[in-house]
DNA sequence: TTTATATTTAACTGGATGGTTAATTAACCA
DNA sequence: TGGTTAATTAACCATCCAGTTAAATATAAA
């Protein structure tokens, strides 16, 4: 996986991982306090477990109060994930002022411009390069 | 991991998939084209697969075109997890008029209010049903 | 000093992922 | 018919992931 985009993503592709941070967005609760909903699921190292992978993406971070370990949001690390899904939002919202319709013809036009996908025969063809 | 939601993230955590995706919204490509940038990288198969990943998540179709396969993007799939990101963005997002800020203090308020995570003694104990 | 509470770590397991190579399918072309 | 191109499938493998139970650690409280 690697990269931090890709951590954000795998972080987020997890039901409790989401209604963790579902219950973060609210204020900080420490780690029993967030297991609770999911203990009749699931034991309390798996939630361990789901709160280092967050943490591990910078999603949440622990603090340190006697034996309790209060976690909490970091909306931040949510941005570039975000980001990254804005630029499609030209692919599915009609807004209001017809923006959207406007840059999807856009890319229409670019794409008719270029070409190389549409036609039989006119495949774009590329030789591997030998290096 | 089975829900929708978390099945279009997974799609997401992976550069490949990512990069095809930004191709395809470019316009659509049968299955060499979109593989030639990666096959440095590795097989034609490995693309397939991620191509299979896509389209298990909706993200992509195929169609049919004598021997070629072309794919285009389905940019409404993307739709439910950017929803559900945008909850967030008043996490980050210090927007012109100020709105984030207050709605963060709105949210600190209310986290003060229920407070139970903060002091000694206030962490809220819950035994476990017994069923 | 013992006990209780909160949380983590260790060791293990089954199943998913991401890749490989080799073989197969399907359509076109000469 | 036979060859070429496009793409998929099969079989395999290493690693990661999400869970388990049992044991360990750390702080507080009696």
């Amino acid at each position: 996986m690697s990269d931090r985009l890709s951590q954000t993503f795998a972080a987020l592709a997890d039901p409790t991982r989401r209604a963790i941070l579902v219950r973060l967005s609210q204020g900080e609760a420490n780690v029993s306090v967030l297991a609770e909903p999911f203990l009749e699921e699931m034991s309390l190292p798996a939630v361990t477990k789901h709160l280092k992978v967050l943490e591990k993406a910078g999603l949440i971070s622990k603090g340190k109060e006697a034996q309790w370990r209060p976690c909490r949001l970091n909306g931040e690390a949510l941005r570039p994930a975000a980001d990254w899904m804005e630029q499609y939002r030209v692919f599915w919202e009609e807004s209001l002022d017809r923006l959207g319709e406007y840059l999807k013809t856009v890319v229409a036009e670019e794409q008719k411009n270029q070409e190389g996908t549409k036609k039989k025969g006119k495949y774009r063809e590329r030789k591997k390069k030998s290096e």
